[in-house]
DNA sequence: CAGTATCCCGTACGATACTG
DNA sequence: CAGTATCGTACGGGATACTG
């Protein structure tokens, strides 16, 4: 009797959270949310290279994820403050523990990398 | 004075972490090899949906990136054998956080998607 | 200030065919 | 069995200009 395939992107559930946290600004939009509430001029002052619409496009996404609060204060000119749900908040142990690896580890890859590249 | 942006890809090093994991077999290709030594073959029919072409291509990525060993053995036809690092080893308790948070928190993410979607 | 609206490009991914 | 090689496409992301 054949054996079936057991590991599909659907069981196997890494790709529920890659899809929300693997965008190339959306990490550091969390990031800078950590210490609460912030403005949107001041994360993009802080984010460094951000785009307008990288960020607008990034925070869209984690406001559709349930993982950022948006609040527009209506004046003139317009504020608006964006900062982590408590769903935003249960991901920063998973954010910190891929920071923690990286810095544990990102050389050894970066070695492995270049050993490789040599020997081809 | 004027504050300098604080956040960059650079320093924030989430980045360094997802480039490695963040396609999108590469962390079904890891689960594959976490009980050890598995062939080509085996992966291909275990990961559900792979193409030859991208399990050749994750697995390559893999292998540069030090994460997977690739062992070659000459015969006819031919045998090719691949299991996890110790660098690669050292990821997978990051990736059970990822599992862990999705099977926690998936369903949170879903439901504020569809209420997003609908008041639009 | 906090966004939209366009245009454009590289590349990740997929389908298919071929090979030592 | 374990790969290459080639072609095609969708989409993430960037540059730039405009607006309530």
């Amino acid at each position: 009797m054949r054996k079936l395939p057991d590991i599909s992107l659907e069981l196997c559930r890494y790709s529920h959270v890659l899809e929300i946290i693997s965008n190339k600004w959306t990490a550091l939009a969390i990031y800078a949310m950590e210490d609460g509430t912030i403005r949107y001029g001041e994360m993009k002052r802080r984010i460094e290279g951000i785009s307008q619409k990288m960020l607008t496009q990034t925070l869209k996404q984690l406001e559709r994820d349930g993982v950022a609060n948006r609040k527009l204060i209506p004046s003139v000119p317009p504020i608006t403050e964006y900062s982590l749900t408590p769903l935003g908040e249960s991901l920063l142990p998973l954010m910190n523990m891929l920071k923690l690896w990286a810095v544990d580890h990102y050389d050894d890859v970066k070695k492995a990398r270049d050993e490789y590249d040599v020997s081809r």
